[in-house]
DNA sequence: CCTACCGATCGGTAGG
DNA sequence: CCTACCGATCGGTAGG
C-alpha cells in the first residue's frame, strides 16, 4: 500500500498520518500502524522512537507548512486584498494537498505532551495575528471598510480556509485555488469599502 | 464537581461531553470518568450501558439540538437574508450554549458504529442541505446575487458557524448573537444584488 | 525486521 | 454503588 520508493521513514510518516486522520490518535494502534506497512508490532521501534513521537511530527509538519505558505507573504508589498487571494489560495493549497495531517493537526494536537503543545499553539497564534495584520492593513490602506470588527474578520477569514479540511476531496471538480477565489470573491465583496467589489486578480492570476 | 441537582444520568453525560471533547473519546477512559462523578469504574455500569452508548447519546443529543435550531425555519416565509442571520443565530446559538457537545459532534462521531455513524452522516447531509436551498431562494428571490455558487455559498456560511466550536469561550465579551450578526453583516454584504448591503434587521432584532 | 515477551491498562461483569 | 476480577489489548523492549 505505501510507496514503495520513499524511504522507510517516509512511509511510516505517511501511513501513519492517514490512520490518524481516519481512526483517530489513540484508536490507532501501533500493530495497527505496522499492519499496513507490511511488518510486525515491535519492529516499528527500528526506525522510530515512540508513537508520540510520530504524532510530533506529523503536527510539526503541518505547522510548518502552514508557516511557510502565509509567511513569506507578509513583507510583501500588495494591496490588501490581492494580499488575502494570495493568502487563501497558499493556506487552502496547504490543506488540500494534506488533508490526512492537516486533519490530525485540527484534531489530535491536544494529545500533544505540555512543550509540544505550547509549540503548537504559538503556531497557531501566528497565524491567527498574521491575518489580522492583514485585515488591520487593509482598513489603514483604506481597501477595507472602516468598521470592520479585526478580529472577527479574521475569525471569519479562518473558518473559511481551515474549514476546507472538512469538506475537500481530491479529485473532486474544484481545485484549492477555485475554492480560494471563490471564497475570497464573496468575502472580499462584503469587505471592501466601494461598492465596486471583488478587486484583485480574479480566476486566472498568476500562481503563488 | 458535576451539577449535584441533575439525575444521575444526566450528570455523566455532562462530564463524559467534558472529558471526550477535552481528551478525546479513546483517550478517555471509563475509570477517569468514574473519578471525575467520584464513583469506583464499576458502577458506572448500574446506569449506563457501555462506553460506545455514551458517544451515541451526546452526538444525536447535539444533532438533535441542530435539527431543531433550523427545521423550524424551513416553512417560514422571510427575506433570505433575514432568514440567513436567524439560521446563523440559531446555529452559533447551540454551538456556543453546547460547546463540549459540539465539540464532540465534530471530532469524534466517526469512531461510531457502522448505524450511528450513518445515522449522524444524514443529519449532517441535512443540515447541509438547509442552507444550500436557503441560498437558492435567496437568488430565486433576487435577494442574493444571482451569480453565486450555491454549494460553495452554503460552505462558506456553514464555516463560519461551525468553526466557532473551535475559538468561542463561554463569558467571553460577545454573545453568541453578536457572533453571528457581525458574520452575518459581512457575509450578506458579499451575496446581496445591491450593493446596498446588511439588509435583514442588524443588532437588537427580535429572539429566535 | 521478527519472535517472544513485559507490565499496565483497557472496557466490562459477577456478586453482593 | 463497591470489590474483585475477567480476557484482551495496549505501547514498548530484549535478543537475535
Amino acid at each position: 500500500m505505501p510507496d514503495q520508493t520513499k524511504p522507510r521513514r517516509e512511509q511510516i510518516h505517511d501511513v501513519a498520518s492517514r490512520l490518524f486522520s481516519e481512526r483517530g490518535y489513540h484508536a490507532t494502534s501501533m500493530r495497527e500502524l505496522a499492519g499496513a506497512l507490511g511488518m510486525q508490532g515491535g519492529s516499528l521501534y527500528a526506525h522510530i522512537s515512540g508513537k508520540e513521537d510520530l504524532l510530533i511530527e506529523i503536527v510539526n509538519g503541518a505547522s510548518r507548512q502552514f508557516d511557510e505558505a502565509l509567511f513569506s507573504l507578509r513583507g510583501v508589498d500588495l494591496p490588501a486584498d490581492q494580499k488575502l487571494r494570495k493568502a487563501m489560495r497558499r493556506h487552502i493549497r496547504v490543506v488540500a494537498d494534506n488533508m490526512d495531517s492537516a486533519t490530525v493537526f485540527f484534531h489530535e494536537w491536544k494529545h500533544l505532551s505540555p512543550e509540544a503543545y505550547t509549540r503548537v499553539t504559538g503556531w497557531r497564534d501566528s497565524i491567527d495575528h498574521f491575518y489580522r495584520e492583514l485585515v488591520t492593513q487593509g482598513i489603514e490602506q483604506g481597501t477595507f471598510r472602516a468598521d470592520l470588527d479585526v478580529r472577527m474578520t479574521s475569525n471569519l477569514i479562518l473558518s473559511a480556509v481551515n474549514w476546507t479540511y472538512t469538506w475537500y476531496r481530491t479529485g473532486g471538480p474544484l481545485t484549492p485555488d477555485d475554492i480560494a477565489d471563490q471564497f475570497a470573491d464573496m468575502l472580499l465583496r462584503g469587505f471592501s469599502e466601494t461598492s465596486a467589489a471583488g478587486s484583485g486578480m480574479t480566476g486566472a492570476g498568476a500562481g503563488s
